[in-house]
DNA sequence: CACTATTATGAACATCGTTCATGAATAATG
DNA sequence: CATTATTCATGAACGATGTTCATAATAGTG
């Protein structure tokens, strides 16, 4: 008896993953759809199929992808500074360039929502917690390194500047003044560190 | 001769919203569709696109109606505080609270981009402007009365605290420990205010 | 060559937002 | 009342989407 042998798919889903990064870099999320990933792939849409459970878990996969990204800009920026405040700021600074530079990539990263009754899965939760890791223990030293409080103030930390560059991309913020993202990144990592500091 | 008389859509308008509302808040976003409203009404789905422009339209109505519900929930809880400080933590429990209670709504209105092309309208931006106005004056007395710093804390605040119920409520805090939205919320507001009115 | 396991395919289905030609309905006019 | 001009509800039509799945093509095996 003879078959069809097994097919790896991990060449084509790399292809496919490369090319739909590009796309929504480009377009944003809303410009990706299955069937225009055939048409650049040169595959009929149906195959798409075969290597990924659906468009939620291409754009998942992407997001992992982004996730790795940031952390590794964030590594490179953020280290080697003796103060832990200058270096925290430094952050905000590497976080909010992040957002401009790759608009629609972390759009999609933060506004994606898992479709109902799925649940993120655990290689993506532990990217989240490698970013926690890294504002955790910047924060360690300013916190008389006490582990529970530094994680705390790196949760607050890291939602208050999604939140900044959130509404501050969206123009949602009714700027009067000249307040970009990084100067109110800037308000709030510099106050919020400041009570940090002073707290008990 | 003669014409039909040009109809007043106002009533049918409420009752579209109405009803879009409502299948928002039970649904979600996702769960509205002209087609189904129109099957709600009794009517035609293109009837739908003589009241309303789209369905974009018709999201940024019903957002309209829950930042007045939002603003007057805030009024509601926030005034009568003699300490400022106070006001502002019950400002941020209001907040949360009403993101817990208003899930499908409060998403729409943080998550909903303008297509592109689209300006926001004049009537939404006073809308917003309302929100930080009220939350620039609770700040005034703790910044001596410097208008330009209260408006640029009551605009980190704001987004601050958007940014933590956003993750937390989506689940992407990656909490260990048992640290709600409240919790973080509660963290983010007395130190970024200590921070501020230490300030100088 | 014959057989079989496997995979690529694209038609099919159920949606969706949006447009627009059509005809019914209506009020003013003659 | 009959005519006519005007307005508007209607729903077919279009183009697009994600997803499924019966089918055909394929390539190894005996």
């Amino acid at each position: 008896m003879g078959r069809k042998p097994k097919i790896d798919y991990q060449e084509l889903k790399e292809r496919i993953l490369q090319l739909a990064m590009e796309t929504v870099a480009r377009e944003g999320v809303s410009g990706l759809s299955t069937r225009k990933i055939a048409k650049q792939i040169g595959c009929a849409h149906g195959t798409i199929y075969n290597v990924f459970d659906n468009l939620d878990d291409i754009i998942l996969q992407i997001n992992g992808l982004s996730l790795d990204r940031l952390r590794k800009q964030l590594e490179r920026d953020v280290t080697g500074f003796e103060n832990p405040q200058v270096a925290v700021s430094q952050l905000a600074k590497t976080y909010t360039d992040y957002c401009h530079s790759n608009y629609h990539l972390w759009s999609m990263l933060v506004d994606h929502k898992l479709s109902q009754g799925n649940t993120i899965p655990q290689w993506y939760q532990d990217k989240i917690d490698a970013l926690f890791s890294l504002v955790s223990e910047m924060i360690l030293p300013l916190v008389a390194d006490e582990k529970e409080r530094a994680e705390r103030a790196a949760r607050v930390l890291w939602a208050s500047l999604h939140g900044v560059c959130s509404l501050a991309m969206d123009g949602k913020l009714n700027v009067i003044n000249s307040d970009t993202a990084e100067v109110l990144a800037d308000s709030l990592i510099r106050n919020y560190l400041k009570g940090l500091t002073q707290d008990r």
